[in-house]
RNA sequence: GGCGCAAUCGAAUAGUGGUUAAUUCAGCUGGCUCUCAAUCAGCAAACGGGGGUUCAAUUCCCCCUUGCGCCA
């Protein structure tokens, strides 16, 4: 770590189709990691070849995702390094030198076949019970045919002649894997419309960005075959390969919408930490070896080794993520906790900026009360509403608290205790609703209960003197009197329904 | 269908040719407490199956099964 390694160089190539979801953060994750680790380059590449599916917003969307992250790369867009441009459809001209150069030496071939003919002879391939390989119909064709063909308006694509011979790739993560070049076909690097297959422009990309190490999830292994032809048709020495295990979703497919939040910035809508966002996707597929879970990214970045990483795929759990982002919220202190906190609560117009000084010291107190019971900022928001407005909503387990007898008499007795109060802090509110109880020979908790329903419209929270210090004398008296106004003699008023009285972790 | 990858508690991971197979999340029980969270103490919970190799296999090898991925 700290010292820089120029020969060590990594990517993370996403397609701009959409978000940055789990599984790309983790890869970019990886091997940022890594080239830190190694004080070597970090490189993003964005692979656009895709017209009709990659969009400028989704480009922005995933240079968002990353740097909410902490990913940042020392070449790519919006930081041009040497070995620019950083977007494929920018860098056609130089695929085409190379595509120059293999249909020179003969590694390559113009093939006119149409989409059509292939899938025929395709499907007429697979009844007959045999793997669909091309079949090097325009393997030999003559430059009179060719141009004859051009002739009649057809547009080749360009296809890599695979050589008879069995493919080994290396990889750092799953050891030594064996392909069959003859099951490989010769494969597309040049589409009819000029536009580079993926294989080809990643393989060409990599080699002019120097990359040393092709870190990718193992969904690409078997593009790897493929891609160590193409070095090899071009006579250039193979990078280095590791293949990292995908994430899935609970049922174990494919981590995807219907699994909930998959893009990392609905996580950060969510109220989670990057920090902790990051420390969890670590341990997803990778572990230090310790029984240490809680990272910062200091630490990971010290930590990290590829040996560490798992061979199979890991789930991804929400729970955990809301127990690492619990962990990493505690240990924010109280100031920093505030700081991360208030463009939420201006979201719920909550607050409004400037804040007082004051405001920002009663926010400190509220955060200190919530800080141990929230696991992000939505649920911080949902705990704790009643803290910054007096219409939340009474939830119907704690109505019920309200409908028992006596409480009105309970909540009236309690008013006038607490005017009585001078000095309004936890330690005297306590004394005056223990002095209470004795005088009227009740338990603490008879007077807790309703007191705490009135005041919060929930049945969990914070100490409840604690809470009414917080929330200041004036506002307690409020909420109690708008309470009691609402009970009949004997406590049966039904409080209405609350839409949705179920808390949603 | 072809090719490939994988397999330890419900989840994430440790771990070892001989261990009481460990830790964290989740679950459960209890302590603390005005409730919840936090915290503390404890419980429960796993080596997919079958063959080898070996004195000994969860660990090494092979097959099967299952899951996943890519191509079609």
């Amino acid at each position: 770590m700290g010292i820089e390694n120029k020969n060590i160089r990594v990517r993370f190539a996403p397609s701009p189709t959409g978000y940055l979801h789990i599984g790309g953060a983790r890869t970019a994750l990886f091997n940022w990691l890594y080239a830190r680790h190694y004080g070597g380059t970090f490189i993003l590449r964005i692979e656009d070849t895709d017209r009709a599916r990659s969009t400028p917003e989704a480009v922005n969307a995933i240079l968002d995702g990353m740097k909410w992250l902490g990913l940042d790369w020392d070449e790519g867009p919006e930081k041009d390094g040497e070995y620019g441009p950083y977007f494929q459809t920018e860098r056609l001209d130089l695929y085409k030198k190379f595509i120059d150069r293999l249909l020179e030496s003969g590694e390559a071939y113009y093939c006119f076949c149409s989409a059509e003919e292939l899938a025929e002879r395709r499907k007429k391939k697979l009844a007959e019970g045999r793997p669909s390989i091309y079949d090097r119909k325009c393997l030999n064709l003559s430059d009179n045919e060719k141009k004859q063909l051009i002739k009649e308006g057809k547009k080749p694509a360009i296809r890599l002649k695979m050589p008879d011979r069995q493919i080994v790739v290396d990889d750092l993560i799953k050891g030594i894997m064996e392909f069959d070049s003859k099951l490989l076909s010769d494969f597309v690097i040049i589409k009819s419309d000029g536009i580079p297959t993926y294989n080809f422009a990643a393989v060409v990309d990599d080699i002019l960005m120097k990359v040393s190490l092709v870190m990718r999830g193992d969904d690409h292994i078997s593009n790897t075959p493929k891609q160590i032809v193409i070095y090899q048709a071009l006579g250039i020495p193979l990078p280095e390969f590791a293949h990292i295990p995908m994430i899935m979703g609970p049922d174990n497919t494919r981590l995807s919408k219907r699994h909930g939040a998959t893009s990392v910035i609905e996580y950060q809508k969510m109220g989670f930490l990057p920090e902790a966002v990051v420390n969890y996707i670590a341990h997803l597929g990778w572990s230090s070896g310790t029984n240490q879970e809680i990272f910062t990214i200091k630490e990971l970045v010290e930590s990290f080794a590829l040996e560490k990483i798992s061979h199979h795929s890991a789930i991804f759990n929400m729970e955990k993520l809301n127990w690492f982002n619990n962990e990493h919220l505690k240990r924010l202190s109280d100031e920093k906790y505030v700081e991360m906190l208030i463009p939420f609560l201006i979201e719920a117009r909550y607050i409004e900026l400037p804040l007082s000084e004051k405001k920002e010291k009663w926010l400190r107190k509220v955060v200190s009360l919530m800080k141990s019971r929230a696991r992000n900022f939505k649920q911080f928001l949902e705990y704790g509403d009643y803290f910054f407005t007096d219409d939340f909503i009474i939830e119907e387990e704690a109505a019920k608290i309200l409908e028992q007898t006596g409480v009105k008499d309970i909540l009236e007795q309690l008013i006038n205790k607490l005017k009585e109060i001078d000095k309004w802090d936890e330690e005297n509110i306590e004394c005056k609703v223990r002095e209470m109880a004795h005088q009227l020979n009740l338990k603490g908790k008879q007077i807790i209960h309703p007191a705490r329903v009135s005041l919060s419209g929930k049945t969990v929270g914070p100490s409840l003197f604690a809470l009414m210090e917080v929330l200041g004398k004036e506002r307690n008296i409020k909420r109690l009197e708008k309470i009691i106004s609402k009970l009949s003699k004997n406590s049966e008023y039904t409080f209405p329904k609350p839409d949705n009285g179920k808390r949603v972790n």
